[in-house]
DNA sequence: AAGGCGTGGGG
DNA sequence: TCCCCAAGCCT
């Protein structure tokens, strides 16, 4: 049994939590006003897993060349793919590059609004639906990515760290933060995002710089140790294979013509694990067979 | 529904 | 060093 702990005033939290995001939060290229809803849904597509800081000079690259959704998917698939880098989880170029021409052919080239349509998209999940509907159309919906999870489990619940995520959970207990207003509760989802971004981290909380410490249920409980259960630990990733799909691909992506199969032989010296790897990127449509070798889509 | 899916930086 | 984790999604 955990103590309970009394889950503060919300709207006096949200309010709070407003106010400290209209003065301390980053400014960043996608809160820009103009900075339109295929800019927002790129953004939030390669946030996905990955640092802001990694994100931006390759947003804004991405931007200069595919200003639109038509543009992109006048481009090959594969062409995204390279465009992607090193940012991660090249299939998010992928999804992006299938979303794109989805909204070219059936959105007449506009990114759509409605949080259903969205979801419809590949690579559109809970999160990133109700982000783009919220942040690129200023639509009141509960915005819930792992630091609102967080904030919500410590300042409201009084425990260290979330649960296992729980959709009609979650949307409900962001709901309870958001006013009626739209512009208000649009900018609540990004300060309380914000909150625990940079001060209510997962590792070392700034608490004492909090701008609402004194209404934090968890400080009120005096920070208890967290006792649900644990995420599951990632799995190592030297020798995964992960790192056979990574270096496999770097190889498509350096390379304008098929990599042949000798040629993926240098990149790993264990033969079931590298056909392993190959079969799970032919699989997932990110390396094609093509004449003696291999390509991007 | 638990586990797979990249990559790089910080403690 | 090694482990954790960073605006998730999909099956």
């Amino acid at each position: 049994m955990t103590a309970a702990a009394p889950a503060p005033d919300r709207a006096e939290l949200s309010r709070q939590i407003r106010e400290w995001f209209a003065e301390a939060g980053r400014d960043l290229p996608w809160r820009h006003d103009d900075f339109g809803a295929w800019g927002i849904l790129v953004s939030e597509i390669m946030l996905q897993q990955t640092p802001v800081v990694r994100v931006i000079p390759r947003l804004e690259q991405w931007l200069e060349r595919w200003p639109t959704p038509a543009a992109l998917a006048a481009s090959a698939p594969g062409d995204a793919v390279r465009a992607w880098e090193r940012l991660g989880y090249p299939r998010r170029a992928l999804n992006l590059h299938a979303a794109a021409t989805a909204i070219a052919e059936q959105h007449d080239n506009v990114v759509p609004e409605d949080v259903p349509t969205l979801l419809a998209l590949p690579g559109i999940g809970d999160y990133t639906a109700r982000a783009v509907a919220a942040f690129a159309y200023g639509h009141r919906h509960p915005v819930v990515d792992t630091n609102v999870r967080r904030v919500i489990a410590r300042a409201v619940d009084g425990v260290g760290e979330a649960g296992p995520p729980s959709t009609k959970r979650d949307l409900a207990a962001m709901e309870l933060l958001l006013p009626e207003e739209r512009a208000a509760a649009q900018a609540t989802n990004a300060a309380v995002m914000e909150l625990g971004a940079i001060v209510c981290t997962a590792k070392k909380p700034l608490c004492e710089q909090c701008p609402v410490r004194d209404l934090c249920a968890w400080r009120t409980a005096g920070y208890p140790a967290y006792e649900g259960k644990k995420q599951v630990v990632q799995k190592k990733f030297e020798g995964s294979d992960r790192q056979v799909r990574g270096l496999i691909l770097a190889e498509l992506r350096a390379s304008d013509i098929p990599v042949t199969a000798a040629e993926i032989e240098q990149v790993w010296a264990d033969a079931a694990q590298r056909e392993r790897a190959l079969a799970g990127l032919l699989k997932d449509g990110l390396a094609v067979a093509e004449g003696s070798g291999y390509v991007l889509p």
